[in-house]
DNA sequence: AATTGCCTACGAAATAAATCGTATAATGTC
DNA sequence: GACATTATACGATTTATTTCGTAGGCAATT
């Protein structure tokens, strides 16, 4: 299984989901778009995660070619497991009725959550 | 606005929102049913919370009674907000439908969605 | 009134996460 | 070839959170 990654780190995860394969250095240009910080803070979080096993890393130029080693799909699984449990008890419904009802969503969005239902039920 | 709670004072807040009012005593009796923790750690949390304001007390009688100072419905929508940005780049349908994709919902379950979609459109 | 038990307060240690400074090496430029 | 630039590695510090030990006070019991 797959360590959980921080907040930091999950950050650095979507830029990488986004880019495929990039620099630390893209990456970091990418991330201070958003929040003021170094460019060794955004080198180091990157190794801990290659320590981790979250990233790959492709060591042949000098400056090394990141990719994420775990897939968007399986960390929103796993994260969104975790929040249910800690913060709606374990209530599927919960969350999903709290989050739809705070975001006002559009005719088209509600539709395509029927759909989404409809495509549930037949399987 | 409220402070965010952290991960131990949420759970202490779960418990809070279940009993309405309670000591430290009868919390840490059912956070133990969890989880190894030493009683002066739920009291010292419980401490930290009050000087946040996340929870008020009742110090009349000896063993002060606690109470949640804010509600579930803001704290789980603020805490949803905060999710849905970082975990799923602001897209609760993104959020929705993962929630819904990895949990097997009954039958009733999803009625119960598609009850609240129509009840949203009518609004 | 002494003993025992439970309570709060609070400092300090332990743990986890993020940040940054500096050393050192490779690369590019003049 | 010397110099400036940019890279990685990595220890140390900072910050946030959790955990716990201990002191002092109040209350029930004997």
């Amino acid at each position: 299984m797959q360590e959980k990654p921080t907040a930091a780190e999950l950050e650095i995860l979507a830029i990488l989901w986004e880019l495929k394969a990039a620099s630390v250095r893209q990456v970091h240009e990418k991330l201070a778009q958003d929040k003021e910080t170094g460019y060794t803070t955004t080198l180091k979080i990157m190794q801990n995660m290659h320590g981790k096993g979250l990233v790959s890393r492709d060591e042949k130029k000098r400056s090394h070619v990141y990719a994420a080693a775990v897939s968007q799909q399986d960390t929103q699984e796993s994260l969104v497991k975790t929040f249910i449990r800690k913060a709606f008890g374990g209530s599927t419904n919960k969350l999903v009725m709290q989050a739809l009802g705070q975001s006002e969503p559009s005719k088209e969005e509600i539709e395509e959550i029927r759909a989404f239902l409809d495509k549930m039920e037949n399987k």
